[in-house]
Parts: structure tokens; sequence; C-alpha cells
DNA sequence: CCTGTTGTTTTACAGCTTTTTACAGTTGAG
DNA sequence: CTCAACTGTAAAAAGCTGTAAAACAACAGG
């Protein structure tokens, strides 16, 4: 899984960080909240764990801001030295979806980081994807929709395989354009407009079919569950 | 939340049904987990809570049963005195959605339980809210006047639902532009009162109808009941 | 070299959404 | 009452998105 770590105490981060990828999660580590909030929109994750105090703001407000644009709900987990109830709750309701004391457990952490997933439902990686009648098999690279298997280019896949692979999650424009093209992102372009709308023909994404490619205006895509 | 509770000790159950239904919960309590897990095909529950020692047996046995068939997913909460970390592990790792250490706070466990709402998606009554004629669908972001949806765009949306959801509070243009446009304010604009007129006119909030939406000279403005 | 093929990017433009402008009308301190 | 500051809202302008079609790039065979 894709983890997001927002920890000032470098110790404790690096520790962290060497459990969380012992289990096979990737992590990216941040020390100031606006470096992560500026970066979730290029570097999507599964899961966040956040402080609560930090260099530049408390977690809760990181998370406040976060869930306030565009329907962000991807999993955040709490973890702090702070154990009163006020503070447990106020973080509850703030939107987190667990919250630790530290100092934490190597097995219990892991263990939640599995609830949360399991009830996510991000599925380890797998040989052939399915979402309604749509199949990808990333091996290889061919996609198949309602049994019959549809020309799709490379770029083609590769956009389809991000939508996919992050139902539920906005992809900025410019994280597909690096994630997809590779490079520095040039955002004057309508490349990903244009693959993005022959996903939606090719692949017969429409709301009849129980999923559909919402925009979000002046940010980018969500592949998403009716 | 239809909510199940096993637990032996008569006492505890009695005050955490109090205060589960004090909370709008409705609870069925069990002391024997046959019982329960006989029940639970009769009464279906929306969550369980399991105590970790029963007299014909321990919760993870009855939680292990429960997931043995596959549709049972219901989320399952586990509270109990046993705080060992493997305790903990062995309860997430069989399916529990959540671990409280016993003795419960009636905050924590609250607001635990809406989180599991929340993730689970049992859409709470709160979902949709209604000022006279007009009904606001927060999951999907719809509005409805007099029963037919009204177009509205996404600014549009969020500034009416932050008037909608404090009534006969003032907000302040600064602080709309903050919560809506997010960043730095700045007040130089007549964007907000744009938007504001906007919600009036395809809202239809006028006196005819019990509410408007009065402007705070040099302030805001304020949706109020008349 | 040409020349079609195929995949990809840019252009173009219609249709939305959001912001700014313009100006008539309103408010309230003095 | 007067006037400067403020507000409502129509209308213009600016900005963003969907998609068809044109342009471009890479490449295999003549």
């Amino acid at each position: 899984m894709k983890i997001a770590m927002l920890e000032d105490d470098l110790a404790q981060a690096s520790l962290v960080r060497t459990w969380l990828e012992e289990a096979g999660h990737s992590v990216t580590h941040y020390v100031l909240a606006a470096d992560f909030l500026n970066n979730a929109k290029l570097e999507p994750f599964d899961l966040a764990i956040l402080d609560w105090e930090l260099p530049d703001g408390t977690g809760i407000e990181t998370l406040q801001t976060l869930r306030k644009h565009e329907h962000n709900t991807q999993p955040i987990l709490f973890a702090t030295q702070r154990d009163s109830e006020m503070d447990v709750i106020s973080a509850l309701q703030a939107g987190a979806d667990d919250y630790l004391v530290k100092p934490l457990r190597q097995g219990e952490l892991l263990a939640r980081i599995e609830v949360i997933r399991r009830r996510a439902g991000i599925h380890s990686p797998e040989e052939i994807i399915k979402l309604a009648d749509i199949e990808m098999d990333t091996r290889n690279r061919v996609i198949k929709v309602a049994g019959e298997v549809v020309k799709v280019t490379q770029k083609d896949y590769d956009v389809a395989l991000h939508l996919i692979t992050n139902i539920g999650k906005v992809l900025s424009r410019e994280y597909l354009l690096k994630s997809v093209w590779g490079v520095g992102a040039e955002l004057n372009t309508r490349t990903v407009d244009m693959h993005v709308s022959r996903v939606r023909r090719s692949l017969k994404i429409n709301p009849d079919m129980g999923y559909c490619i919402k925009t979000i205006y002046q940010h980018g895509y969500r592949l998403e569950k009716i």
C-alpha cells in the first residue's frame, strides 16, 4: 500500500518507515503539513498516518484541509502522544479512521493498517483486475469489456489502469501526466483530457454500468462507483 | 444503527446500552455467543460489539464463526479487558474492525462507532438535509427544490451547504471565501455576493417559503427563519 | 527516399462554470 | 438629509472541459 507519513520526529519516522516497508508498504515521509498537502495531488496515497503536532500546524487542521476539498476520502490514521478522550474524539470526528497513542506497537499498527485496507477494498496488485464487466489483464496489457477484447493503445491503457487502481481517489491531471507520461508536467495541453475521453468511450464507462469517471473541475478525474 | 452487543457482565452491558441508546442506536444484548449467532440470522445488525470472555466461548471464536459465511461482513468492534498486543492483533486479524480496551470511554466508543458507520457507508439520517421544500443530498451533491432536481454548480452547492448547515449564524465573506474557495482570502472581489445571489435564485429562497438569506451589512450573510 | 499505418498530440470550437465589471439601488454615520 | 461605502444582479469576460478532426511522429515495406 502507498502510505504517506506526516511526522516531525525523524527518529520515530525512520523506525515506522522500516516497519511499514518490511510489511511491503511503500512510504513517503513528510515533515511539513504544507508539503504533504501539496504533494497529495501529485502522489496519491492509500493511507496517511498523521502526527498531532507539526512544525507548521496540527494534524487535525491538515486532515480538515484535506477532507474539505473535492471529496478526498482516503483513509487517515492518527498516531500521536496525546491520549485524552477529547483528542481522540476530535480526530475521529474530523474524519480520521483510527487513532493510536504513541508509543506505537509494531504488530498493532500493521494489523490496524490491514483492517483499513480490508475495509477500503484496496487489493494487492492482481494479475487481472475486474470492474463491472471490464477486465484488465495486467500481465498482457489487454482489456476485455463484456468478454470481448478491446483494442486500446498503450497510453490509453495506462490511463485506464491508473484510474481503475485508484477507485474513489481524485487523480490530478498533473499526477496523470507525471505517472503515465513520466516527465515534468506541462499543464498547457489537453492530452490527458483526450485520453480520458477515449477511455470513457472504449471501456464503455457510463452510469449504466455502475461506475463513472467524474471530472473534478480544475483538478482532474475520479473513477467512482455510483 | 442496529447494534448487537455480546457481553456477559450485566452491569457493563446495561451501562453501554444506555450510552448507545442515548446516541440514537438500537441495541440487542446477548449473553451467550450461541444466542447471538442464532439470532444474527433472524435479526440483522449493522454492528456487533463483542467481549472476549463469554460463558460459552470467546469473542474471537464467535467472530470466526460469523465470518465463516462469506456474506457476513458486518462491522465488528471488540471491547474487552485484555490489552496485550497479541490479543489486539489476533482480534483484528480475525476480522474485527476496531478494538477497544475496557474500561470504555463513552465519547470515544460513540466516535469510533461513527467512524465504522462512515466507512461502512451506512447512511446516517443526516445525509439528506431538509429545509422547507429544499433537500440537499450531501452524498451525491444534489439539490432538490419542491421535489425537482435543481442544477447547481460546485461552488454554488458549497455556498448553499455552508449557509444551510449554519442556520441563524452569520457567515462572513471572509469565512465563506476561506472555506469554499480554500485559501488566501482576497476580499476585493464580488464573487461571494455573486454566488449568494445565485443560490437565492436557484433554491428559491425568499420570504414566501419561510426562510431568507439576510445580508449583514459590512460582514456577510445569514440564513434565517422568518 | 516515398508511403501508408498506427499511435499520440495539438487544434478548434461548442458548451459549461466561475469571476469580474458595471451600475442602479441601499445603508447608515454624522 | 447627504454622501461615501456597500450590496444585488445582469451581463460580459475569462477560464475549463469534451470531443471531433487535423497534425505530427515513428516505423515498416516498397
